[in-house]
DNA sequence: GTGAAAGCGCTAACAC
DNA sequence: GTGTTAGCGCTTTCAC
């Protein structure tokens, strides 16, 4: 060491720089190993040979002092970078927390890293655009979206610079590949599990799409489908952004009119919402009325004994996992699809009563 | 535009550079204005002034060509960012997807970035300490951590480089900030709700230390609170990582000898493993035991109606979001603290019987 | 108020 | 197998 120090700070009033493992530029690696920067570079990541005394020399020294490279700074020169971004709709409803879980384990194992921004949970796709911003302020090196709101259409200009997969929501655009969870499928199990049941006055929770383009669906073809069974069926529409117990007051209301027998929750939450509600109206569960919901992951499902459908949230986990590899394996050679996975019905005790005529 | 392309690409096969917002760099836009790219700079965070027609051309400009700036490329220049990174363990758990959601939320009203990092949910502290690195070497402004394991040793050598605020976790080292749920008074206000109820053998369900900090803590003030009342404590350890079924065959055998009235577990997961284990054996809650848990977050909690702890998440987000903009306006000055925040009892149906004596 | 130019820490030709 | 060097896209003195 020693020399070599010259000439720097010639502007930018040389900083005090606490010392700290984060201070250690490559270069000080380099010094300490006696070798130069493009070595050590090599060392890390090189595809070439390095003599093996020299790299056990650089591993010491980086060792020694604490280096922890730069990712910024080797991301910029490479114009490259192996970090995936998750844009991620509500981490606290557990359908996306368990995801965001998954989709870390499988990314891992295929040796790559993962940074997951959210939405600041305020109303709107506003948000949603800046967390994509913060994701491609950051030229992730590919991205997963599993968001509600966001257009396809947000996506499309980044598409041939940024592998993109779109999780969870069902999704068409010609150009983005998709790992979806079946939710006509879904919708159809639930539908048809009511209509079984002998139901014949049914009423359907129905999102904007704006507000969640899965729930949204989910509702209308549940709807579609009970009226496939000749069932009666009341549409909620439910208009506002976020608002789980939107819908209820309604619910009650076609009950106490004696109108409905069952009711039809586009998700867990806002069936639990419900229920919470009918308890402390005195309204059993199925005697009184029947309900569903639809994601089947929260923890203590089995306990809550909701009828409700699964969704796949691990193999969907998996899916966008590897098609991201295969994505970044050969770029822009891979044929974009959409993939549907179908959940499982989950049978429980709020799907009840009617069985026999009306 | 036209000239200044010259002896450009001299190396770097001049890649073919798809059209795309991400390609736009300042000097692009710089041109479109016909500025500088100090100017472009100077409109986007300037503390300098600059002349408002110029700003006009330049924001326009922007927009025109759809300009993303290089977030990596500005830290590393400035070598400093304003993304704070939130190193979370287990998304999948409602709790840390709360606290994600929540932290988000008021990191945006604060006009802060946030990205999230969580490590692969395999065994080990190992994992942890990549997840930190990531962040790291993402080189972040600032950083909350949120995680069971990771010691707090492991953060020493960062923390006069980057603010550190530990959430969540009790922490006492004295140079790291932490506002973290009262689990001492948690594991008190349930331990004192049991002996109340006139239980006198009871399971606790004790997690390792290496496992889960804040569990582990609370199982020995639940056991050692309990025998304050003069209850028989009856320990069962939890060694082993992310098992959470771990010591439910324990209690039963001790239900079955009829040994205890009553079993403690250190969070809601494990009691609601217990349950569903429990009702398939045909025991009763609380006819036949009674048992508590600690969280209170799950959505559906009320639903349940299980006898546990809700800790204050929400305004752990606060409080953690407000330190950190504090660390981050006046580094190094601010005073060290450990803020505790208290949770509240919520009582359910899942404790019960023993009144009288034994 | 604005432009020129020197880096930030690193990668990747290219030469030896 | 290793060193040299020209940038990656941006910020920030410094001069005008």
């Amino acid at each position: 060491m020693g020399s070599g120090e010259a000439a720097r700070s010639r502007r930018r009033s040389s900083k005090p720089q606490s010392q700290s493992p984060l201070n250690v530029t490559m270069m000080a690696v380099a010094e300490e190993a006696g070798v130069s920067r493009a070595t050590v570079s090599r060392v890390f990541h090189g595809t070439t040979p390095v003599a093996p005394s020299t790299r056990d020399a650089v591993h010491a020294a980086a060792e020694r002092l604490g280096y922890i490279p730069n990712e910024m700074a080797r991301s910029l020169a490479a114009s490259s970078s192996d970090i995936i971004g998750l844009l991620l709709r509500g981490p606290s409803n557990p359908a996306y927390g368990l995801l965001f879980s998954e989709l870390q384990a499988e990314i891992s194992r295929l040796g790559l890293q993962m940074i997951t921004v959210a939405p600041s949970p305020m109303e709107g796709a506003n948000f949603e655009r800046q967390a994509l911003n913060r994701l491609l302020g950051l030229r992730v090196g590919g991205m997963f979206v599993s968001t509600g709101v966001i257009q396809a259409e947000m996506l499309e200009p980044f598409l041939d610079v940024v592998p993109v997969v779109i999780i969870g929501r069902p999704e068409n655009h010609p150009r983005i590949y998709s790992v979806s969870y079946d939710e006509n499928g879904n919708a159809t199990l639930l539908a048809d599990a009511v209509a079984a049941q002998g139901h014949r006055d049914v009423a359907v929770v129905i999102p904007n799409v704006g507000s969640s383009v899965a729930e949204s669906l989910r509702g209308r073809v549940m709807a579609q489908r009970l009226e496939g069974h000749g069932v009666t069926v009341h549409r909620i529409p439910s208009p506002t952004f976020g608002v789980v117990k939107e819908g209820i007051a309604e619910v009650m209301a076609l009950y106490d009119a004696g109108t409905i027998t069952a009711a039809m929750f586009p998700s867990d939450v806002r069936l639990l919402a419900f229920l919470s509600h009918a308890r402390a109206a005195g309204v059993r569960t199925p005697e009184d009325l029947s309900a569903t919901g639809c994601d089947g992951v929260l923890p203590g499902v089995d306990l809550l004994g909701i009828t409700t459908v699964r969704i796949p949230v691990e193999q969907a986990a998996v899916r966008a996992a590897a098609v991201m590899q295969s994505m970044l394996a050969k770029p822009g050679r891979i044929k974009v699809e959409h993939e549907l996975l179908p959940g499982t019905l989950l049978p429980g005790r709020t799907l009840g009563p009617p069985r026999g005529g009306r």
